[in-house]
DNA sequence: TCCCGGTGCTTGTCAATACAAGTTGGCGTA
DNA sequence: TACGCCAACTTGTATTGACAAGCACCGGGA
């Protein structure tokens, strides 16, 4: 962290300069010349730094054409959709959490399936509610694999964020694919969110692999729509 | 498409190797030196391909470390994110429509704030219903703006791909703002998804803008969570 | 046997340069 | 005035070269 790489430098100040709104949405970006000049690089880590911005869908543009600022709200980058923690502050709101149970127990089929866990092999199982301003938000049943759950085992899970108690313990959360649908509550879901069973929830089930593909986590979120909706931005790649 | 560019050719590439099985899941991906050599290219192309996979979800890795193939399904990129029919080739499963009604006339309030009209603007207004192996998988409830919903009024929806459709008219569809949520159907999302009012329905509610940031497109769409799921991947990017 | 360290390979980062391709705006002409 | 063309600017693509940082493996020493 001493000295962070050029290109990272770059995107994090034209981030914070869009969120401050110094670089107001509709307005153009400073031409590559004028960052390389101003940051003192060249234009390879210039133009890594607007891919990326242009990946998370913040800035738009076209060859010939200056960059113009799209949007002042990120959208929903890996981190933030990985940590209800990360979104809620991120949105400016007050997250919160009630953890019901927590233990080492041989999981569910469907979780043993996607962790890729043998029968008979145990596993980390969560159940917890987060609270989003003390509103019932949603109600995590997340599954991790033994070499990382028991790193929550001894933490303390009502004071803050798993995916900051994860990373910190140098677990390599890489990539999540998640399975989005609508469900009925059911009775565990409808008590725990005060709602009635049968109301739409929308279920978000996802899989978290390191960078070598080695499942870590399995969960299954379920949100009450009218407290949490997810937002993303897609951008229209290469292909 | 005369000559693509080399670092589009080396994608394209080694999606195909990885989509025929070529290169198999969980093994490592030529160095970039190996497919440097192959190609006749620099590293500069080269690495551009690699990152765009990797954006893709398709392969990861780290310094130091061969790269690795994680998943041979590509993670709902922007294109089969945006079109029903893309995804569902994509998929293996065969897609339909119903076109119930389209008209230019003013739009309902949601729409019209989302695509920027003011109170009288006029704009072309849709209701298809999608369907999946001739089950019905969707309603798609779509406003554009006049300029590109006019080049649709004489257009055969049934026929194929609104996506197509555009982009072959040269409209630059570029990014994209999903907000996802569940909903219970009501009385015609119910007649025409054959479910009972009330049921559980995934909504996709989404803008779509041009690389200037201007709105073309707002769409309300509700899919039966039996037929149709949404499924994307993220990745932990620089941030 | 186990651990340590070195070595070579691989990826990450950056510079300097060159040309192609597209956009924008202004100038001159019809 | 209206149109078309050209010049300047901007981004896209690609090369070459260089060094840093991390990983995997193998061999030697304790």
């Amino acid at each position: 962290m001493a000295t962070a790489a050029l290109h990272r430098t770059v995107a994090t100040a034209l981030r914070a300069r869009i969120g401050r709104g110094e670089l107001a949405v509709g307005s153009p970006v400073p031409s590559e010349a004028e960052l390389c000049r101003e940051f003192g690089a060249s234009r390879g880590p210039v133009r890594q730094a607007l891919a990326a911005l242009r990946d998370e869908g913040l800035i738009g543009g076209g060859q010939g054409r200056r960059a113009v600022v799209l949007t002042d709200v990120p959208g929903q980058p890996f981190e933030s959709f990985q940590s209800f923690t990360r979104r809620a502050e991120l949105t400016g709101h007050r997250p919160g959490q009630r953890t019901y149970d927590i233990d080492r127990r041989v999981p569910d089929a469907p979780a043993a399936a996607a962790l890729g866990l043998g029968p008979g092999e145990p596993a980390v199982v969560l159940l917890r509610l987060r609270l989003l301003d003390d509103r019932p938000a949603m109600v995590e049943r997340t599954t991790f694999i033994p070499s990382v759950g028991d790193l929550l085992l001894d933490a303390d899970l009502d004071a803050g964020s798993i995916y900051a108690i994860l990373t910190a313990g140098g677990v390599d959360l890489h990539a999540a694919r998640h399975t989005l649908d609508a469900v009925p509550a059911d009775a565990t879901d409808a008590r725990l969110l005060e709602v009635t069973p049968g109301t739409p929830l929308l279920r978000e089930r996802r899989v978290t692999t390191d960078s070598r593909g080695t499942p870590l986590e399995w969960s299954d979120d379920r949100h009450r729509p009218d407290v949490t909706t997810i937002t993303l931005t897609t951008v229209r790649g290469r292909s």
